[in-house]
DNA sequence: CGCCTGACGAAAC
DNA sequence: GGTTTCGCCAGGC
């Protein structure tokens, strides 16, 4: 065997519209899928839950697939530490976030969930691992 | 193959 | 207390 692998660039790609074997995304997305309605979760509270706090923003890129995986994962429902909206810009169209919180009882204003920490979702408690 | 970017987070300043 | 930097890992160019 020898050096074969790929000569340049990766054949691995997202794999658009099927297929995601991805361990870690399909693990982010899991958990993602178990928010309940009228709560919120963070990044960094999914990967602490996996086991990967400090690659809090591999959460972020994965939930880049959120919207092309089935079921369809909640995206909207994760937020930054904070409470804020950071992916608002990725939904369309962008306040569409906002819009889907608010529907489900949650609080936003200004991009920010408001009374974040009364409708954070734990899911390292709630899934107990 | 190397550099940069990225939906975070925490620490340093 | 706001801003900046590092860390983390993966992917795009």
């Amino acid at each position: 065997m020898a050096t074969k692998k790929k000569s340049s660039g990766k054949l691995k790609s997202v794999r658009p519209s099927g297929k995601k074997d991805d361990n870690f995304f399909e693990l982010v997305f899991e958990v993602a899928r178990q928010i309940p309605k009228g709560r919120v979760t963070s990044y960094g509270a999914i990967a602490a839950c996996l086991g990967a706090k400090s690659s809090s923003r591999m959460v972020g890129w994965a939930m880049n697939g959120a919207g092309r995986v089935k079921p369809k994962v909640p995206a909207h429902r994760v937020v930054n530490r904070l409470g804020i909206l950071s992916g608002k810009h990725h939904f369309t169209p962008s306040g569409m976030m906002e819009k889907l919180l608010k529907k489900e009882g949650i609080k936003v204003k200004n991009d920010q969930v408001q009374d974040f920490k009364n409708v954070f979702w734990d899911p390292a408690e709630s899934l107990r691992l």
